[in-house]
DNA sequence: TATTGTTATACTCTATAACTATA
DNA sequence: TATAGTTATAGAGTATAACAATA
């Protein structure tokens, strides 16, 4: 198996950190660990209702929601442009999918070049019990906000990913050098 | 090599989602969505200024940052515990590490079962580079909010945090089925 | 030539289980 | 017996590059 989702940020927020990064605003360090520790909890607990239906990747399912929301099968390329992975990536995907009975390659009626995914009715089934729980979990988790709060939440968030869609567009800034405290080692 | 942080959610939010899950309140399903995808693209940021550094795992990354933020070798079960890994894990990453020189296996001096982790200079010349672009992804980013903004999204996701500590402790709940839409194939 | 998908290869992260050495 | 760490094995997910078939 795989999975635990640890809890890890990817940031470490020091008690000496004002004095090593004077001029970092440091409630922006904050903001950065808090929405990647909530995200990395909110996935775990998503994890752990969908793994009560069926053991399947976050991948694994997605491909499976795709099509189904799709209505019709899907050729793998148009699936993997939307989980942005590669070809490779896609066909080992689909093995491990069709390997379970979930998918099926179906020749394309015009296009010999393509195949088109459909999936199984034992998929259908899966998605049927696992939909629900995912949207579940957010509707328990997010409970304790407000219908306000969960708007004023969404629209922060909407502007942090407008801002980091413009930065992903930037080339990557030059960071200031650290500065070191006295009596620390190297 | 590996990474590019896929924009996927694990949520699909469909036009037809009020027909689907009537129960739900959708506010609660686009709230997870774009938190998940936030996060996802903030950690993307983060890790496109980190790999101008060094290229180096988050994992990797976060064990030289533990040791160094220890300010002392540390044995590696507490490495492992802090990034929620076992122990046949943190052995693999250890190695990694040491092929490329940037961690030491020290031997412990009083206890012989147990080995201390110390980090190389060249490790801590690129945690001197490495963390204060960290920050700047943060800093960058959250340009866009307005402190008590910041503040605000904290506070948001902090009793989300509590909630999602809460709901894992309790035993996975049962989904509703969900309501096919008349003249869905299946 | 360009597109679609597969194959081959390789690497990281992760897990579990069996094992060794030490306490 | 319990603890610390390693080894062996396995598997998912990812990438790149070379390739075949088709358009």
């Amino acid at each position: 198996m795989q999975d635990s989702v640890a809890d890890r940020s990817a940031i470490v927020v020091n008690d000496d950190f004002e004095d090593e990064f004077p001029d970092a605003r440091r409630a922006t360090t904050l903001c950065a660990a808090n929405l990647l520790r909530t995200a990395n909890r909110l996935l775990a607990e998503i994890d752990r209702r969908r793994r009560t239906v069926a053991d399947l990747s976050a991948s694994a399912s997605e491909i499976l929601a795709i099509v189904e929301g799709a209505g019709e099968p899907l050729p793998p390329h148009v699936i993997a442009d939307r989980l942005l992975i590669t070809s490779g990536t896609m066909t080992s995907l689909l093995d491990t999918l069709e390997r379970r009975g979930l998918i099926r390659r179906v020749t394309h009626p015009t296009d010999r070049r393509k195949i088109l995914i459909d999936i199984s009715d034992e998929a259908r089934s899966i998605l049927d019990r696992m939909l629900p729980r995912i949207h579940g979990a957010s509707r328990d988790v997010f409970a304790v906000l407000s219908d306000t709060e969960c708007t004023t939440l969404v629209e922060l968030l909407e502007r942090v990913q407008t801002r980091l869609q413009a930065l992903a567009q930037e080339a990557t800034p030059e960071g200031d050098e650290r500065r070191r405290r006295p009596g620390d080692r190297g």
